[in-house]
DNA sequence: AATATATATGATATCAGATATCATTAACGC
DNA sequence: GCGTTAATGATATCTGATATCATATATATT
């Protein structure tokens, strides 16, 4: 929410709800899902405050391994990536440091130079995993 | 081609027509603009056939930076993954081997167990650098 | 605190990418 | 060649998302 008024937004109701629930949901979420989660708040609203979060950095969009993807509230500051579940999609955090370095290496052998990248984990997380036996 | 007559699919003249065309094509490509580019096949087979070939992995689908996609044809056999020039969309392949052993490192400290992952590298590539200078 | 001003909202219409339907067409096995 | 079955293509439809625009409300100014 700092960050939204850091960058000149104002803090209005609407956007305080849905950080408010975000704040509670540790699974990846479509748009579409938190639009029916918030019935006072109009669909288009929730769909823009999701555009206006990802540009500010406040939410990340995860690809799934289907093709479909969802969003997830950044709770690190840092630089990372995220490993979803592909059962529930929880979304976990890691930090990117780490893969920099394997990466910078790869980085030698690819045609071009490097302006960024995504890595995404795939898991099956305790949870489900131990609901699956 | 072959992959598809192993899968039991016939090789009909609208889906060679389209892996000509996708032969030729070592830039990313919307579904829309390949069938914009076909006019003698129809959208729907357009969309049918790119469906096909995801699942025979004859192309893959690649999550851009700006969060549009683009499909490419596999050139290699082997596991690999992507880099993409974020100005023309050029697509380069490059072997998963290397960073899956970095990837299993990390893997320790995930919660869950890793069923798969992606990893697409973001570059701007020799010829669009030497346009900008 | 009241007001002015610009931003944000929400109902609706619309868009884009993709898929479902289904009568017609054309591959492949014989 | 012929029959069966999969594939095609025109159309309608779906889903996720965005554009429009009158109304409401957050902040700055006084």
């Amino acid at each position: 929410m700092e960050v939204l008024e850091d960058r000149g937004y104002r803090t209005t109701s609407p956007r305080k709800a849905i950080v408010k629930l975000l704040e509670q949901k540790h699974e990846g979420f479509t748009a579409e899902a938190l639009s029916e989660e918030l019935p006072s708040v109009g669909r288009a609203t929730v769909y823009r405050t999701i555009k206006l979060f990802l540009e500010a950095g406040v939410v990340c969009k995860i690809p799934m391994m289907d093709g479909a993807h969802v969003y997830s509230l950044t709770r690190v500051g840092h630089r990372h990536h995220h490993s979803v579940c592909v059962l529930c999609s929880a979304v976990g955090e890691f930090k990117a440091a780490p893969i920099d370095r394997s990466l910078r290496t790869i980085g030698a052998d690819i045609p071009g130079e490097i302006v960024g990248y995504h890595i995404e984990l795939y898991v099956t997380c305790y949870y489900c995993r131990a609901d699956e036996g």
